[in-house]
RNA sequence: GCUUUCGUAGCUUAAUGGAUAAAGCAACUCCCUUCUAAGGAGAAGAGUGCAGGUUCGAGUCCUGCCGAGAGCGCCA
């Protein structure tokens, strides 16, 4: 069986570090001397390692000296020393290989919870949204095909005073014909209404509240009002995320958390790791300057109550081992300490807990995105205004295939995201989400269609391969790295995204350098397995950012 | 004010403390009677906000300054 790349990467870390205990006397335990196994730009190897740099001091001799020793006990491999690097060379056989064989990834024991997208209920999904929702869909993609055990979670926000908000809204203000009629644009304009016209109204804002502790209480008015809006909203944002080709298998919303939240709040204070305010309020000092406040004066919870109870439940009952938030930074400090206090109470035992906050999504005029003030734009309408565009340039390329349409405006408003790191604020832009030329998902979608045409009805051979041209080393060397890849892409897609921008570079200038159907028998088998291993590979990958590819365009 | 994140070609971004800082867009010159030109080739374009420091080695780590964004109990 071949290695894939990641087990490659294990073998020559094991290697090493018996070269280092053998040889050198060297505790590998030590952070800074367990050899690290990069994979170097092009021309350095496959495989590179500084150790011997770093070891050059420690011993106090030649770093050179010490690579060409270390390269010695390096058995069964191709070796080369460079400026005190040791670069490792994976041989051409086993590019070759690779072409047609796949690495099996093995199974982990971990158990994945990814939580993303989140969205309020009652509101539409809109461009604020988006990060988190293709950033965590991605990456719950990615952990899946790492063979871990993983599932996906939307927390939705479906609770809280912002609730008894809309609801006194409603109440007040509402027309019931007209929101039965169009709920998503009434229900907006109503919360809109009720954001401003609180500003300068007191007694208003403390109308939510009311509200909601209503609604908390089980006020059977409140209670079936909120569940039609809830569950329309729910059949809602399914209709999207159907067109973004995402699923969840968790759905749990906050009020999903509300009775344990209640027990949460008992247990905090009888264990006196939260104290009582005389304002009835209970808050914990999780020695920040400012503590944690899980229940208001009025004995309702709050976000944090119900997050605290629902990273109980995943550490509890679920019995999870890493539980991974993709979040807007603007709730950074919110979470930490949220995850603080959790741990506080003891709730999270050994789970690991990975914090991703995305950055935010502004206007073009800087301003930011707000549902309150009215200013979204809808994922609804991107993809709308997306598809208009595809549509209009395929029309001219005689396509006009609704499914096409969709992947290819779907995958651009993806890859827009995924390209680059997730920290990075945006600033929305219709003129960058509708050039489909360089380095978009349209580049790799169309690399893929030329593979696809070049290979559809041909059978190639898996022997007598060969290849000479140094492009097609390159990318072979490329390809064998997949896996690692991914390894890398974990938890930051945009490594992967840029990954197969670099594959499909570099197919495109073999593609337009040599006319590989016109090529000898030999020469054209081995290019056409090279073709077919870059579509593979590109298929493979975009899947793995959510992104269809198509068969024309 | 306190906390925090970020400043890389004109623009959008990439770069695990490591090897000549890498792409795309825009502008320039070429390449469709040739496997899909949403493509390719070429030339041009930054020494990474500024000043120090640590290191064999700094865009990356530390300190200070400048600039921008974000967060700072009863919203989520």
């Amino acid at each position: 069986m071949l290695k894939d790349s990641i087990l490659m990467k294990e073998e020559i870390k094991n290697k090493l570090i018996y070269i280092l205990k053998s040889q050198y006397n060297i505790d590998t335990l030590v952070p800074s001397f367990i050899p690290k196994i990069t994979v170097p730009a092009q021309s350095h190897g496959d495989y590179s390692t500084n150790i011997a740099l770093i070891l050059a001091k420690k011993l106090n001799e030649n770093p050179n000296t010490i690579a060409e020793n270390i390269k010695s006990y390096l058995e069964g491999f191709e070796c080369t020393v460079k400026d005190g690097f040791i670069n490792i060379w994976i041989p051409k056989d086993t590019l070759i290989k690779n072409l047609f064989t796949k690495g099996i990834i093995e199974k982990k024991n971990e158990k994945v919870i990814v939580e993303y997208s989140s969205p309020n209920v009652a509101k539409p999904l809109h461009i604020g949204n988006l990060v988190s929702t293709i950033v965590g869909d991605s990456i719950y993609r990615i952990y899946k095909y790492l063979n871990y055990d993983t599932v996906n979670e939307n927390h939705l926000g479906d609770w809280g005073t912002q609730f008894g908000k809309l609801l006194y809204a409603v109440e007040s203000w509402g027309d019931s014909k007209k929101i039965e009629k169009n709920k998503s644009e009434e229900l907006l304009k109503l919360y809109i209404r009720f954001h401003k016209e609180e500003e300068d109204d007191n007694e208003l804002k403390d109308k939510g509240k009311v509200y909601f502790k209503r609604l908390q209480e089980g006020d059977p008015k409140l209670v079936k009002l909120w569940d039609d809006y809830k569950s329309w909203s729910i059949k809602e944002l399914e209709r999207i995320y159907k067109i973004l080709d995402i699923k969840f298998v968790n759905q749990h919303g906050e009020s999903f958390y509300e009775a344990s939240s209640k027990k949460i709040i008992k247990d905090a204070l009888k264990r006196k790791i939260a104290k009582r305010d005389k304002d009835g309020s209970v808050v914990i000092d999780t020695g920040e300057k400012v503590p944690l406040l899980i229940q208001k004066s009025d004995g309702t919870t709050l976000y944090s109550t119900r997050d605290i109870a629902a990273l109980k439940y995943r550490c509890e009952n679920m019995g999870k081992d890493i539980i991974i938030y993709e979040i807007g930074v603007e709730q950074k400090h919110a979470i930490e300490q949220m995850v603080k206090a959790t741990t506080m109470l003891g709730y999270t035992k050994e789970a690991k807990i990975y914090l991703i906050f995305n950055g935010f999504v502004k206007l073009q005029n800087k301003e930011k995105l707000s549902t309150r003030k009215g200013n979204i734009i809808t994922v609804e309408e991107v993809i709308k205004e997306v598809e208009k565009e595809t549509q209009s340039i395929m029309v001219k390329r005689g396509i006009n295939d609704k499914s096409v349409i969709e992947n290819i405006a779907v995958g651009a408003i993806k890859f827009n995201i995924l390209k680059k790191h997730y920290s990075k604020d945006t600033e929305f832009n219709w003129k960058t989400l509708l050039d489909f030329n360089g380095n978009t998902s349209v580049y790799l979608q169309y690399t893929y269609v030329r593979c696809k045409s070049l290979t559809r009805g041909i059978t190639s051979k898996e022997d007598n391969l060969i290849f000479n041209e140094q492009e097609e080393i390159l990318l072979l060397r490329k390809l064998y790295h997949f896996n690692n890849i991914i390894e890398d892409a974990k938890l930051s897609p945009n490594i992967l995204a840029e990954y197969l921008l670099d594959i499909a570079r570099l197919y495109n200038g073999i593609y337009q350098k040599y006319n590989i159907l016109k090529e000898k028998e030999e020469v054209k088998n081995s290019r056409l397995m090279l073709t077919k291993k870059t579509m593979d590979t590109i298929k493979e990958g975009l899947e793995l950012l959510g992104i269809k590819t198509v068969d024309k365009m």
